[in-house]
DNA sequence: GGCTAAGTCGAGGGTGCCCTCGAATTTTGT
DNA sequence: ACAAAATTCGAGGGCACCCTCGACTTAGCC
């Protein structure tokens, strides 16, 4: 299926990465949604060119999102190394949200439901995994609310997405508080 | 200021009529945003008399919503009269939310900074003064977290829009969740 | 009935974004 | 150095929305 395609010319591997880092750039300061024509200006390139290499926008996420959301293994992995499931479980979700207040196009791909791409498709659902997990492990524990399920992430995650847009200085007081209501002691 | 202008035309007022139910509706239904033109359509009335009743969108938001604001007057009132000050400020925070999910543009009226109708800006201090109020009591009957805040309330309106918007089924178990987090039994 | 002010209409101009396509240009292999 | 293939370019067509304006219609008054 993958055809080995001859490799680009100079000129076309040039204007590619130039496409892709002003994409990178523009996705991170003002949101997936940025016009195209913009992404082709700042990288200096026609609008032509841009359809070239990137006929959708869809293409451009799915080159650049699936390395970024690589820092979800990580900070999934983090927690899963960490011995206290509650700290594992509530550091996760801290970790998560400080990784989408920077960026505003991660921000937008993890509350959207529509991003297509395989690549982004999976690493969601590694991401998912590792939650399911650290969920797991918090209930069994006895520290987290026993009917916590990987939906209530999903709907916090859009939740949060709104907050880091229109006020990025208090994601994290909203959310400590939100998770306050967590705990199991809270319960009653 | 106020120049008490003759009456309309009898066919002008029923278009006016015809144009605020329409665009009562399709806020509800859609949201502020719908286009003016299917507002015009719905009404079965030319973008242009549109535009001769209401100039701009924002003359829509201020003759439709002052009117429906008022139901926030009497969910305070129904807390203020509430003599358990938990559950006055809990259910003051039911009530609003239960209200925004019902109307798709009173969601958006109430999550955006944006509408500038003085009526509107005035009901919404006039919430605020209720909500204050209930926090006070609250705080001070040492069930409410003592560092909670109106811009608190602030923030938690947006995010609940947000979730209001793509899972309405969800955001009571949302709300549930968060004000969990807020009693004072659960700080630590 | 006829006059006039008030109101209605919708074509059309403006903007911003999407996407295409053929002519012009550049790279690359010989 | 040259031709063929690959790539670039940007004008321009489409669409959805915004808003205006002058020609037409109608309510309301005598």
């Amino acid at each position: 299926m993958v055809t080995a395609s001859r490799p680009l010319r100079a000129d076309a591997a040039r204007n590619r990465e130039k496409l892709l880092t002003a994409a990178a750039h523009l996705f991170a300061e003002r949101g997936l949604d940025v016009p195209l024509e913009h992404i082709a200006r700042r990288a200096e390139v026609s609008i032509g060119t841009l359809y070239k290499h990137f006929p959708t926008r869809e293409d451009f996420v799915a080159a650049i999102f699936p390395e970024r959301l690589a820092a979800l293994d990580d900070i999934g992995a983090k927690a899963l190394a960490d011995p206290d499931p509650w700290h594992a479980f509530a550091g996760y979700l801290d970790d998560l949200y400080a990784l989408q207040a920077q960026d505003r196009g991660l921000n937008d791909v993890l509350a959207r439901d529509l991003p297509d791409a395989p690549e982004i498709v999976s690493a969601c659902h590694r991401g998912a995994g590792h939650a399911e997990i650290l969920i797991t492990r918090a209930v069994e524990a006895g520290v987290l609310r026993p009917d916590y399920s990987i939906a209530d992430m999903a709907t916090l995650t859009r939740a949060m997405a709104q907050v880091i847009r229109d006020s990025p200085e208090e994601w994290q007081r909203f959310l400590s508080i939100y998770v306050e209501g967590l705990k199991v002691n809270a319960t009653g």
